[in-house]
RNA sequence: UGGGAGAUCGGCUAACGGUAGGCCAGCAGCCUCUGGAGCUGCCUGUGGGGGUUCGAAUCCUCCUCUCCCAGCCA
């Protein structure tokens, strides 16, 4: 069966029918080393990596390394292996922007000996001003055409002279510019003459100080993309705007000209994803840092547990438009569980333990029963779970008074112990302040592994761990990091960040796993039955383990009581 | 205002002049030693008005709404 086509893989079986560009397919992930790549990014990756490889093109990874006040290499590096794990291979195409400023330097004294450039001195606040504010004409507001710098009918020679000055460092930063000469009362107002080089006295990470002028993005994409052969530039929607100016840089330098194809940037319910939003989340403490397994990052969804499989089936699932969107978290939520719930060991932890005797048990006796690793996976086998007179079970799974549909235990009612046997409850000890601490059960023999030989049922079936045996863990819980859907839409006056979520993380100290959980490794997952998805944390010790809540198991039993719960 | 773009079930996305389909969510049921998983069924949609056509989500036209640009950020 054919999938759908989305309109890039169109675009690009179009091109490749008419026989332009030779009938090959390059592409590229172009990010700015300024910050951790996040699932945004990773739609990106995934789009252009598998385009690549679909029509047996080739992949490249180039930072668009222009700006070194905001650019480092720990997110270079960071980002890199971001991009491994999601799987796309960009060979030995590692590529900087940066690489390319020779180039660009001797391209734009290219332009300005045809006259298509100009050293500029006009202040920012000037550019601005020139370039042509909107202005309030009674009801309306109207965009005045720019009007020309002062600057801009200097001579080919003293640009260049000028321009070869500001590279050798004689002017300070700011007072100059280099600008295309394109058209101040241009509609689209990037193209009335764009600034294509600044003055920056700062270091960068690759060129160090060998460069004091650097290119804007808008002068440095295009032709980075043009030098590396790409073929399909694909990018977001907020580019649309500069495609022309591109177009026309491409043209004037008559170089290799990529097609720009625009898509819809991706946007997710209880979520920010925007760097500067996601920067303000960690400089202010909302949380603790870019892999806080809260945020969208890859390295925090990577320390969650997320899979590079359900991330790549969550982006083919939201698929590619042009229309803006904001995609349910539940969404994600189930490519995870799916992808998750085939390949996650069983195991059995109580994260809030409530203890049971079981009155009629042998004091002292350990039994060793069978429980099945994982029931989608047959070859996954079985492991032994010690069993014995004191158990924990989660306090949840008792009520006293039990509402109707409640099916877990309760005064007087008998429920299964996963793998293990018929218990019974019959009495509720309590300390002084009425907290229930313990619960005197009995069990039934004839039941052992969990199957009654006389047919009758039971309605539930707890997990369980054995206290003497039981291993102290902290587990992370976590929520939405934002309760709204939408958490920068907030009343006047108020800052997006009251929106933060105070309970999307709860830690939990006092669970009890069952012994086989003792020694696991950072990055191993699990399924805590009946409880969800769980990964041991890069901060876990032998002895001491630590992990972090990937996803819940869905819920009938929690949806029940919300829905009763719920406010008319 | 100018320029650029977008509007299809609650959400995301198909359909490219010929039966508006899929996934998620929701609801109901079946099944179950995880109230998990799985299975079955149900639910609801072409922003509005005109027009072209045997036939329009699709083409034309007018309108409405939303987003982007006015950094020496990317």
């Amino acid at each position: 069966m054919e999938e759908a086509r989305d309109f890039i893989r169109q675009i690009i079986d179009e091109d490749i029918k008419r026989g332009h560009y030779g009938g090959h397919v390059h592409t590229r992930f172009p990010p700015e080393p300024n910050a951790y790549l996040h699932i945004g990014h990773a739609k990106s990756v995934l789009l252009n990596y598998g385009i690549a490889r679909e029509y047996g093109g080739k992949f490249n990874l180039r930072f668009d390394d222009t700006n070194p006040q905001k650019e480092s290499p720990e997110f270079v590096e960071a980002i890199k292996e971001d991009v491994r794990w999601l799987g796309a291979d960009w060979e030995d195409r590692e590529l900087y922007a940066s690489d390319y400023f020779e180039q660009l330097y001797s391209w734009a004294e290219d332009l300005i000996s045809k006259g298509k450039a100009y050293v500029c001195d006009l202040s920012p606040e000037e550019i601005s001003e020139y370039r042509g504010k909107p202005i309030r004409d009674g009801e309306r507001i109207v965009t005045p055409p720019g009007v020309n710098s002062p600057y801009r009918d200097r001579s080919a020679e003293e640009n260049l002279e000028l321009f070869h000055r500001m590279r050798g460092g004689e002017f300070a930063d700011g007072t100059k510019t280099l600008r295309a000469k394109i058209d101040m009362a241009h509609p689209n107002l990037n193209m009335r003459d764009p600034v294509m080089y600044r003055i920056v006295h700062a270091t960068h990470h690759r060129t160090g100080d060998a460069w004091c002028i650097y290119p804007t993005y808008d002068w440095a994409h295009g032709q980075s993309d043009a030098i590396e052969g790409i073929t399909h530039s694909i990018c977001t929607l907020e580019f649309e705007n500069h495609r022309p100016l591109y177009d026309w840089f491409l043209e004037q330098l008559g170089v290799h000209h990529p097609r720009q194809i625009e898509f819809s940037r991706l946007n997710l319910t209880h979520m920010v994803m925007s760097k500067r939003l996601l920067l303000r989340l960690i400089r202010e403490g909302y949380v603790a840092r870019w892999d806080d397994p809260r945020l969208p990052t890859l390295t925090a969804m990577r320390r969650r547990g997320y899979t590079p499989e359900a991330i790549a089936d969550f982006t083919r699932r939201v698929g590619v438009s042009k229309s803006e969107s904001v995609v349910e978290y539940a969404l994600l939520e189930h490519c995870v569980r799916q992808d998750l719930n085939l390949r996650t060991p069983r195991r059995m932890a109580v994260l809030d333990p409530l203890r049971v005797v079981l009155a009629n048990y042998p004091e002292g006796e350990v039994e060793e029963l069978d429980a099945v690793n994982n029931p989608e996976d047959p070859t996954a086998g079985t492991r032994k779970v010690p069993f014995s007179r004191e158990l924990y079970i989660e306090r949840e799974d008792f009520l006293e008074e039990p509402p109707k549909k409640f099916f877990r235990l309760a005064p007087g009612r008998e429920v299964r112990l996963r793998y293990a046997y018929f218990i019974t409850c019959h009495e509720v000890v309590k300390d002084d302040s009425g907290r229930v601490v313990e619960l005197r059960c009995t069990y039934d023999p004839a039941t052992r592994g969990g199957d009654a030989p006389d047919g009758r049922k039971v309605k539930a079936t707890l997990h369980w761990v054995s206290a003497a045996h039981a291993v102290g863990a902290d587990v992370r819980l976590y929520d939405h990091l934002f309760a709204a859907e939408n958490p920068t839409d907030v009343e006047e006056g108020q800052d997006w960040t009251a929106n933060v979520n105070p309970e999307s993380l709860t830690v939990l100290s006092d669970c009890a796993l069952e012994p086989s959980l003792a020694e696991v490794e950072p990055g191993q997952r699990f399924q805590f039955e009946r409880k969800g998805y769980f990964c041991v944390d890069p901060g876990s010790r032998p002895g001491s383990p630590v992990f972090n809540r990937t996803a819940t198991l869905r819920d009938t039993w929690k949806k029940i009581q919300s829905r009763s719960q719920a406010p008319s």
